[in-house]
DNA sequence: GGATGTGAAACACTTCACAGCT
DNA sequence: AGCTGTGAAGTGTTTCACATCC
């Protein structure tokens, strides 16, 4: 099963989830570990664990357990996390700062490599020790170097022009903080079915809602017994 | 079936995503809708919307569809947001002040009625109009009134205790920003299974992990085909 | 006619039980 | 004996088709 054809949206959410565990057991000096153990740290059935990780290969010693720092290495390299990836921001209000600034944002190979924003008061300042740059830039900026992710920390209401610019850019991989689901660009041919743009094809959309999170909370607080004490789920 | 009982967890994400585009779809004066037009905004299908509110009861009309006026209101008390909502945020670091300051956040009857931070240099200074407090303070601060939600904003190797905190605040949901699976409490009674502690129960736990969106978006670049452009994902 | 509401089928995911190594 | 890896069973979610009502 080395080969992924048909893997949960889920696993991969809890493959990250191991991998923090792995990194922090690492750090501790801890070098072996067993699926009860990593299930007991990630809140999830041992049986998951060893599902989870048995859709990408087999990692582990029957009898044993695991080594903390073979799964580790391997969980990296399934995820991706071994190569470099380029990353932009667009927005460049608090969030976007804060996002920025975030320590330990730029491990595992991530970096940011430019900031952009419209406001006229933004652009030419320093963030980080990178100058913002305005949006209009972005193309040209993206033709001299590869751009594989961006962030999306924009208001709401310029959320769906600025993914497209992002996606013009090349983007491959869109983090959209904006409270709004973004939308690939269509073309109807006449009498046909409304078919997906070029330049969005293969692109991943993943949103990070804090106000929706919140909104949930409500619901579950006043509805308690739909959903088991703590759960991930991606905002 | 007006009284919930099995409700996918998915299916409260998308109430909220319904919801924000009703409200949109007010904003701009347009006073109908249907499940096809509501399931475009989305990305989702037809079907799927009118089987989410299914689980709730019946709010449009055969052949006519939905009012927006009308479903707006319904979505708003399901999800419990026609009542208030106090929140408190721990660590007031870039990411809390973000928080504090996002506009929109207020809205929904949810306000701020607490900054907290165990940093000598932050404790005293404002935010936002509000005077960030000392941690120590919030078991006291919570006796004066009643706090329903609470972010954690604190470094990862501070976010269990900082959660332990709220729970003992008696706070019944939170936001968790740290890249941490938080634990409950539990103790272990001689011979039997460990058991949740009580002030545990109830507790709601939503993750908002913008760095394991990161590593997802890493795995599903490189893994095309795995993933349909786009999902609804709690981070 | 047209769009909702819903049982039933299809699909996806998780749990389980146990075979298979060490 | 102990813990992994995995087909099979069980559960949950989405899709579908269509009866229903305005």
């Amino acid at each position: 099963m080395s080969n992924p054809s048909n893997i949960p949206n889920a696993t991969i959410s809890r493959l990250v989830t191991y991998l923090r565990i792995l990194e922090k057991l690492e750090a501790q000096g801890i070098n072996r570990t067993s699926s009860n153990h990593l299930a007991e740290w990630a809140q999830v059935s041992a049986f998951q664990v060893r599902k989870d990780l048995a859709y990408f290969g087999r990692f582990g010693t029957r009898g044993m357990g695991y080594t903390v720092n073979v799964l580790k290495r391997e969980l990296r390299r399934i995820l991706g996390l071994n190569r470099p990836w380029n990353v932009v921001i667009l927005g460049m209000g608090r969030l976007g700062q804060a996002l920025a600034n975030y320590p330990g944002a730029s491990d595992y190979e991530f970096s940011f490599v430019g900031l952009f924003d419209v406001d006229p008061d933004k652009v030419g300042t320093q963030v980080r020790g990178m100058t913002i740059q305005h949006l209009e830039g972005l193309s040209e900026f993206a033709r001299q170097q590869p751009v594989e992710m961006g962030f999306l920390a924009v208001p709401p209401e310029r959320a769906q022009d600025a993914a497209q610019a992002l996606v013009d850019a090349g983007v491959k991989g869109i983090l959209n903080f904006a409270p709004v689901v973004i939308q690939p660009r269509t073309f109807e041919r006449p009498g046909r079915e409304p078919e997906i743009a070029d330049e969005w094809r293969g692109v991943i959309v993943e949103n990070v809602d804090f106000l929706a999170g919140m909104k949930r909370l409500a619901f579950f607080i006043l509805n308690p017994g739909l959903r088991d004490l703590d759960t991930e789920v991606e905002v």
